[in-house]
RNA sequence: GGCGGAGUAGCCAAGUGGUAAGGCAGGGCUCUGCAAAAGCCCCAUUCGUCGGUUCGAUUCCGACCUCCGCCUCCA
């Protein structure tokens, strides 16, 4: 079987065949955060899909070249860069920075380019010269730059690819109308923004004059910089499909003039959004997770990971304090088995066991069935232990088993846990137990016991002696 | 109002026109001096409701109920 991927553009799950006439290279592109402000858990699990699409991408065999950008120049970002009287610059950089972190926390891969809007200026004004030079683009009175989707239709062009539109049934809302900017129409939306008082020092020189980019020019003019004119794969939250992804498709679809057959992006992905505590996030509901507020209530970047992979990435999935503290013991119980044979396999090298592994791809190449590959995971953990159990597992036999995880974990990316160092304490107290319950001292072997507990620590007594593993 | 998604055990969740994966929690057991966040086993005659098609439907069709998302800030 191939894989199979759903794409927003047919609202179908379509094989997914590569534009490289070789079919190994694969160009990916991911609507990256606006660092504006820490980025939440609801951002993050958007990213997680991401990573993991492209690290199943790889397991396939893909060569993927995979470009997330920076949106670093945006109405908030120059709201707050005045507010604090700072530069845009420090400002951006410091949330970047800060992503970034938080994204490594979480063990996703970082993409092979990270393209900042502002670096990217000269690319954005090259191609919104296209669309007026094409007449799709227009100048108004406000001296803004605006994409006119009446133009682009009469071109020939579709407006409205990814969601069904209805103009005439839309809510024009308070939103529209309140719009302040000079368009022909008001479903036009800006491409090159002037420069006005409030924006400070933030703007470039352009053949419209001062100003700065509109919100979804970028992400066109930098995805087709690095990946081409037409590529492959186009990620993103599902609340981008409209307008940023619509409209990227515009500009670039208006701005180029694509041969029969061939367009912009091939495959569109979206992923879901999550909730927390049954509720959609919200700063005035107080169920707004940033990874650190996650990580000072003691779980780790490993176990919000696991959580967020749990979940199908087109599947709403209400994220849950509750639901983070369950997966713990299920992380814990493959951790455990992974760790027997590690112990086990010693350094034996030798194929992977196809078992799990057939199981594992006919599940992920099935639109990233998530849910299916644990399944296969859980079983096979369930068959591995019943065998350690039984002392039916030789070396050989334990290596490929954890070859096989090991290439498993190469798409979950889970790694292994983090054992923290034992300390003095500690391993004198394990030691002062073990002495204790040689001379069949119980009450005090006890006593041991609860003074670990209470410094956090568990003791297990296995066939190979105590063992402590932190609470 | 328009567009889209979803309702499967206490909770999370996969799946199929032929009789329900997996995880958490719970129960039993094993190991143990006792234990364990160690291991094994058990745990839905039933898949929102009502009709229809069918030898047979949770799966297909229709209606209804409920929940959620998007409709120019948003991952």
């Amino acid at each position: 079987m191939a894989l199979q991927l759903f794409n927003t553009l047919t609202r179908k799950v379509e094989k997914f065949t590569p534009l490289d006439p070789e079919g190994r290279r694969v160009g990916m592109y991911c609507c990256g955060p606006t660092v504006h402000d820490f980025a939440h858990i609801g951002n993050f699990r958007t990213f997680v899909f991401t990573d993991l699409l492209r690290r199943y991408l790889e397991f396939r065999g893909y060569d993927v070249l995979h470009v997330m950008n920076i949106t670093d120049v945006e109405d908030k970002i120059i709201k707050r860069v005045q507010q604090r009287h700072t530069t845009l610059r420090e400002f951006t950089g410091k949330y970047e920075a800060e992503f970034l972190a938080d994204f490594d926390a979480l063990q996703c891969k970082r993409p092979h380019l990270l393209p900042r809007a502002t670096e990217h200026i000269p690319e954005i004004v090259a191609l919104i010269e296209k669309l007026v030079a094409r007449g799709i683009a227009y100048q108004a009175a406000d001296g803004s730059v605006y994409f006119s989707i009446e133009k682009y239709r009469g071109c020939g062009c579709q407006y409205g690819h990814l969601v069904n539109l209805n103009f005439d049934g839309m809510r024009v809302g308070e939103r529209v109308a309140s719009d302040e900017y000079e368009k022909e129409a008001v479903a036009d939306f800006a491409l090159w923004k002037k420069r006005v008082p409030e924006d400070g020092e933030v703007f470039w020189p352009s053949p419209w004059g001062e100003g700065r980019p509109g919100w979804h020019i970028e992400c066109s003019a930098m995805s087709m910089k690095h990946l081409g004119e037409s590529f492959d794969l186009h990620l993103g939250g599902e609340d981008l499909m409209f307008p940023h992804h619509e409209d990227e498709i515009a500009q670039s679809e208006g701005a180029l003039k694509y041969p029969p057959g061939r367009r912009f992006v091939e495959h569109w992905m979206h992923g879901s959004h999550l909730l927390v505590e049954g509720k959609k996030m919200s700063k005035s509901l107080g169920n707004f997770f940033t990874l650190r507020d996650l990580l000072g209530k003691g779980f780790s970047g490993r176990e919000i990971r696991h959580l967020l992979l749990k979940a199908h990435y087109r599947a709403q999935f209400n994220f849950t304090l509750d639901g983070l503290a369950g997966e713990r013991a299920s992380l814990a119980r493959l951790d455990e088995c992974v760790g027997k044979l590690r112990e086990l396999a010693d350094e034996v090298v030798v194929p992977p066991e196809q078992g799990l592994l057939m199981a594992f791809t006919k599940a992920m190449d099935d639109d990233l069935n998530v849910s299916a590959a644990w399944g296969a995971v859980f079983e096979w953990v369930t068959e591995t232990n019943r065998k350690l159990a039984a002392n039916q597992l030789t070396k050989p036999q334990a290596a490929a088993a954890l070859e096989a995880w090991n290439r498993v974990d190469e798409v979950f990316g889970l790694g292994t846990a983090k054992t923290d160092a034992v300390p003095a304490e500690v391993q004198a107290l394990v030691e002062a137990r073990q002495a204790a319950r040689k001379a069949k001292d119980f009450k005090r072997s006890d006593e041991a016991r609860d003074q670990l507990k209470a410094l956090g620590w568990v003791v297990e007594d296995t066939p190979k002696g105590p063992r402590v593993k932190r609470l």
